[in-house]
DNA sequence: TATTGTTATACTCTATAACTATA
DNA sequence: TATAGTTATAGAGTATAACAATA
């Protein structure tokens, strides 16, 4: 085992932590799989709806979604032909258009939301290890709020 | 599923933190997603090299992957392309496949897991904290042990 | 000139189904 | 019959490059 020279077990707990991390992040993406296919959309689909909890651009989507913007098209195209957002052309700027969920769109949203909040990560956790654990996640979700 | 009624603000707890799971799991999965490009990988491809610490069977594989096992047909064959594994010929049961990382697959690996183990997601976190996020993740990557 | 969305292209992942060779 | 791996197929995601319309 290598002892490193001035915080021996610091780091060897920053390698366990982000095993652990991984490990979570894996799980967690099963339960959003699991719910994506309940409403039978597909995660990039799924993602997209849970964006659209207000209108966006195609551009902002495809920002929230980290690729690139030629792939939202076919997303887009997707979720339109199922009915569940609309495409509407910008008045101020007319190269923009403006996704907006249908009623449909927004069931279909709601239920995602639904499956997504009801993981079943932290059942055998107790309240007080819940609040900490809430506090340490958004320490880590947010790096740079570092006092 | 536990439906707890005299716990308001458990369930709020729940649903934030499931939130924050989230939000956590997809910054994961962009440090993931740079590791393996780092190597020139894709996601699954740098998921298998990293189950192939001990060689395995393509079935394993495919099982961890939670994938079907056609798709590690197509996945070895890439890697193999890339001169990372071994394909060998099972001598007690001729059928299976057993995968095995090659010098280079060895060297890719250890590349992998580095970038994958300095994530700097607990970079805000104090000695103390990290022993706590530590055990409190253990917890809910393994929902079976409930004391 | 720069930007928004689209199209064309190529590659990969994914599941399903049918196939082979073993067991 | 059942299992391990392969192949064929189809659908979807992804990036790159080129394009039209607009700014």
């Amino acid at each position: 085992m290598i002892t490193s020279s001035d915080e021996p077990d610091s780091l060897d707990d920053a390698h366990e932590i982000a095993g652990l991390l991984f490990a979570v992040a894996e799980q967690t993406r099963h339960v959003f799989e699991a719910a994506a296919r309940r409403v039978e959309l597909t995660p990039p689909q799924a993602r997209a709806l849970l964006e659209l909890h207000r209108p966006a651009s195609m551009r902002t989507i495809a920002q929230r979604l980290r690729c690139d913007a030629s792939n939202v098209t076919g997303i887009a195209d997707r979720l339109q032909a199922r009915g569940l957002i609309r495409r509407d052309e910008g008045q101020q700027d007319r190269r923009v258009k403006t996704l907006t969920l249908t009623p449909a769109g927004e069931r279909a949203r709601a239920d995602l939301e639904t499956a997504v909040r009801s993981s079943p990560a932290m059942a055998g956790l107790s309240h007080a290890e819940r609040a900490t654990l809430r506090d340490l996640l958004a320490k880590v979700a947010s790096p740079g709020a570092t006092p």
